[in-house]
DNA sequence: TGGCTTCGTGAACATCGTTCACACAAACAG
DNA sequence: CTGTTTGTGTGAACGATGTTCACGAAGCCA
């Protein structure tokens, strides 16, 4: 009956996902996942080190389901036949938008938890699940018949999709209303119908012959 | 001798903001505070209601100094004659970076606090300085002959700008290498040269031709 | 001088994250 | 079967932090 170490760390996390979405980072506390585990305090701190590892664990599912679902709907467009670029990146970037509302208040810390790492030593599993997702996007771009080589795609890739996610956390910073969700989805149909016509006509070299010195 | 109020008041949001800047949000301590400010931890409360108040003072005074810079670089291009919008909209972006790499830690700082009022009551003084710094773009934005009306300029404005921010902030999220600057820099020249590319060819309605339902 | 107000003070909560000495149980050795 | 070792759960305890509040000093006015 009693669970197992890896099932109750699992639980452990279950718990702490659902504390960082109702609460934010600062409702993840020790003693509220002992409590609603049924375990004490000091077994939290034997799963795990510190409760920087558990929020870094819950991150990492939470990347990990991103990239899923953005494989997922890739994945459903090319069962469809649909090849063009634009709606392919419209299909992207809505599945990063759903995502990011059904995960209110974990996602905010994702980007918060991040940024305290900054400091912190090596690279990480962090880079490697982000990458993956700049991936999928520089695949869909080399899709598209635009004169780019690869670095130059796949700089485009992680260009277009920092847009996209600066757009949404910004828009999520004023009080979500109803409107807020149009409002952040019109300015990503914005943006990404006047990437993929400024990358039709070459604007991806445009800086070179403006910009002298 | 003794500092006036609102003197004091000064003296313990520069001393806030040094905290803020040296080590992030967690940084701010009403004890440092007071020690520094050579006052009582009651008097930190006696001056500011909460910590978040002190955290919100100093966020205003850098969203201040922001949009201060942001006019005075759009003024002396102004003075210098150069018209041209892809200049001057990366003369602003370039504005942006250079005020959060002068502001390592306080920044951050700035859109973690944003993210946590999210629940709180009514508009706030931070849209304001917000939208006074979309209202900039907008207005560089207007000098260009893109065929958008008041309102689509202002969707563009705020999509731009968003954009912006999340190349910035995604940048600063990996380890600050100097690399990391020259990435976040290739792809704003990307992004805002693909944008003028892409409005200039009508780009902004291009949605509604390929988007059906 | 005697009250009234204003403001600074720091001790005193409550609540965190984190540690640690102890206890209990299971596995293992003789 | 008994003693030992090992692992693990426990919750009291520690230090730090945000915040409050009763107290007192210091000015001000009549």
């Amino acid at each position: 009956m009693a669970l197992d170490k890896e099932e109750m760390s699992e639980k452990v996390l279950a718990i702490a996902e659902a504390l960082l979405n109702e609460g934010g980072a600062e409702n993840l506390k020790a003693r509220t996942i002992a409590e609603q585990a049924g375990i004490s305090v000091g077994s939290v701190y034997n799963l795990f080190t510190d409760l920087d590892e558990v929020h870094r664990a819950v991150n990492m599912r939470l990347l990990d389901r991103l990239g899923a679902t953005g494989l997922a709907a890739m994945a459903d467009l090319e069962r469809q036949g649909v090849t063009d670029v634009q709606h392919r990146i419209l299909a992207m970037a809505a599945a990063y938008v759903r995502f990011v509302e059904a995960h209110p208040g974990s996602w905010p810390a994702v980007l918060a938890f991040n940024r305290r790492r900054a400091t912190r030593p090596g690279p990480d599993a962090y880079d490697a699940l982000l990458d993956a997702l700049f991936d999928i996007v520089a695949g869909v771009l080399k899709a598209g018949d635009f004169g780019l080589d690869d670095e130059r795609r796949a700089l485009a890739a992680r260009t277009l999709w920092s847009s996209v996610h600066g757009i949404v956390t910004s828009g999520y910073v004023a009080n979500s209303n109803s409107r807020q969700a149009e409002e952040i989805w019109r300015q990503i149909e914005l943006l990404v119908g006047v990437f993929v016509k400024g990358l039709e006509h070459g604007g991806a070299f445009a800086h070179a012959e403006t910009k002298s010195e």
